[in-house]
DNA sequence: TTATCGTATATTGTATACAATATATAAAAA
DNA sequence: TTTTTATATATTGTATACAATATACGATAA
């Protein structure tokens, strides 16, 4: 890599203040900060990062795309809910696009990679928190995906778990998930070391669509 | 639908400005009247639009998250060009999201439906201006998925098409691209006639792939 | 009391203003 | 000449200001 490939590099990594803003606000979306359908009002969000609304406004409206925010006229953003059928159909939409990355993953997968998948997979084994099992949850998937090596691709997986974060969370807590989808993932990693692609896939996509299912069970029992 | 719902109706398509400012400048990406890599100056954008730059900025912000234009620190927003392997990564998706759509939706495809295909392609056979021409090859698609009743699927698989569609014009303008198209097409919906899905979807698999794949070579040959 | 109206306050959306940074141009040095 | 440096101009990013709209609250009428 030569000094210009650097640069350009460095620069790419230098994030603007709507940028930053959107990943406090979007973690705290997630986090449950801000509980459903309240309304994110601007000053107040900026006087938290000591800046104007302006550059606050611009992060809402990247989340707006990202589908975690919704502007109303004259009243600002919200926090969007998602509906039941919203969620069954980000699980179908997360099949459809986790298979074709672990598909194209799983010729690539080192050593190295499976290493990394199976430490973050002892992790999650006694870890309580939430927040920590949310994030090592997606570690793991991120770890069989990223050798598929198709940015976009990994970028709209994220934004699905994403989107549904805060409402697995809520599952979390209640049900034997942990348990199981350590189960699940152990599963899914054997089948990666022996470079099973047709098992990989078929473990994925249960895997998947049982936890999808049964959040929108929890949703429904829930719903308000 | 009583009269809460039609209001709320009424209001959820009331578009805001920076909103109606993204429709525009996304088509104008889309029909290159930006060329690539062209910074996106704010003031002569505002001043088209009769704005100040901030909701021209807002505007920017959401097409940056779609993914058309990226910021520069300081040196604002330039259209992106994609690689060719990028939209080889697209045609990978599409295939993921297009058959998932297809699949979900075969099994709701009205005589309605199928007439309003028909009568979309038999409009595309002697289309000439490749602006309409791209649009109702985005319908055809669009009607056959429509049915699967996933909006969330249906905006992720429109926003895959606008991303490569500067690329796709380029594409039709020289080769016999438009006639195989409208064969596939064709075959494709007398497919669906027949709700016959696994063949629907070999179909819709080689359609997407072999377009993504000619398009590739095409932009590989006229690189830049 | 409850419902309706009018006013006050809060909040948004955006135009303007200005500091910071980048680009272009001209002068000076090699 | 070409390269470097200094200055001027252009452009961005954001704070401030203000008009438009929505919400909250109290007064009036039923």
């Amino acid at each position: 890599m030569n000094l210009s490939e650097l640069a350009a590099n460095v620069l790419q990594n230098q994030r603007s203040t709507p940028d930053l803003i959107a990943d406090a606000l979007r973690e705290a979306i997630i986090q449950g900060i801000f509980s459903e359908k309240k309304s994110l009002r601007q000053d107040e969000i900026a006087k938290q990062f000591g800046v104007s609304r302006i550059p606050v406004r611009e992060a809402l409206r990247q989340l707006e795309v990202e589908g975690l925010v919704k502007f109303y006229p004259n009243r600002g953003a919200i926090v969007c809910s998602l509906s039941p059928g919203e969620v069954k159909e980000i699980g179908e939409i997360r099949i459809a696009l986790e298979t074709t990355a672990m598909k194209l993953a799983i010729p690539n997968l080192s050593e190295f990679d499976l290493e990394k998948a199976q430490s973050i997979l002892d992790k999650t084994f006694d870890e309580k928190d939430i927040t920590k099992l949310g994030a090592l949850n997606w570690e793991f998937h991120a770890t069989l995906y990223i050798p598929a090596n198709r940015p976009r691709l990994l970028r709209m997986i994220k934004n699905l778990h994403m989107s549904v974060e805060r409402y697995v969370r809520l599952q979390m807590s209640k049900m034997n998930y942990s348990e199981r989808s350590h189960k699940e993932h152990s599963q899914l990693l054997e089948s990666c070391r022996d470079k099973n692609s047709s098992i990989a896939l078929r473990l994925l996509k249960k895997h998947i669509n049982t936890a999808s299912k049964d959040l929108v069970v929890y949703l429904q029992e829930n719903s308000g």
